[in-house]
DNA sequence: TATTGTTATACTCTATAACTATA
DNA sequence: TATAGTTATAGAGTATAACAATA
């Protein structure tokens, strides 16, 4: 039926490519596969051996790494989350007792919000865990290659900075908002 | 702050690295930044442009290349979500006329979903504009960096369709279902 | 008036499970 | 009894917008 047999798993989003040879379609649909089943994995065993989501862990690991603590904005930011968001996700850490909010002396709409010593302790558990899947999800590379991708993602990555949201323009450049 | 001022963009998900130099974990969250912010792209371009979402470019995408057509069952397996998900998708793709759903003569449980003309021709004006976002978003990349790393993932993506959703046992194996 | 954070709401995406109609 | 598909429901994850308190 397809033309392209390709050459491993047939079933999955990879087999969303056409008959066609585009390379960087055929680079993504691989490299989307490879991501979603990793996150996949992690989020299925985030759940059933910890009880939690990738939001919540994130969250943790943003604080655990600046002890001062940080405002909701500043969570807003480096979890790429409306303010919304962080607050839901806070009220639940709050409510398990992993993290704790301080009014802060100089700006009284603003809070500091930093990991209370069980939420450091819980962390640090499911960081080592965590660590281990990935390695085990990335066995299938030897330590060269992941040096390698590593570097070249960062070209990649420098170049999606670039990139907006919104698609080129295709037809007339109509003045650039002149 | 971060005693590892890493080397690009620094207020994102990689920035959820801790100070530590684990490879396999850093790799994963330049790899996750990519990934998502490309996903996040395409998803946004399709909403605003064609008024779609990437399930259902996906689900037109499998039909396309299936002019014979699928039963919902074969779609559900292909894009690897439950039955339930591919009737709602599937219902709204037929509401607009993209696709239609066919009794089966043999087996009069079934259906046969293939693209109607209309979705043919829809499907494909959005796959043309769709690849040369991909193309944008990956060049970044030349085309030895994007065959490179195409055949490297192909190890990856083997070795993740052995890895399994529930952790490897970290204490006493416990005699591994005897 | 602008900003910080909260609340309310809604939509996408996905899963599970009960159900219908065939087989 | 098993299978194909649907319906109903739930929950994660996200966004927008109106709002309160404070700056």
């Amino acid at each position: 039926m397809s033309a392209v047999p390709d050459d491993d798993l047939p079933q999955d989003l990879e087999s969303r490519v056409i008959d066609d040879h585009h390379q960087a379609i055929k680079l993504w649909l691989r490299m989307l596969a490879c991501t979603t089943r990793i996150e996949s994995v992690v989020r299925n065993r985030l759940r059933s051996e910890f009880a939690t989501t990738l939001p919540r862990f994130d969250l943790l690991a943003q604080l655990e790494r600046e002890p001062e603590g940080l405002t909701m904005g500043e969570l807003s930011q480096r979890l790429m989350v409306t303010g919304g968001n962080v607050t839901g996700v806070t009220d639940q850490l709050e409510a398990e007792g992993l993290v704790k909010r301080t009014p802060r002396a100089n700006d009284r709409r603003a809070f500091t919000v930093q990991l209370t010593p069980a939420g450091k302790r819980q962390f640090r558990r499911m960081a080592a865990v965590h660590e281990q899947w990935v390695i085990e999800l990335f066995a299938g590379w030897n330590a060269d290659e992941k040096t390698q991708v590593y570097a070249m993602l960062a070209g990649l990555k420098k170049h999606l900075g670039g990139v907006d949201m919104a698609p080129p323009r295709r037809s007339k450049p109509k003045k650039e908002t002149a």
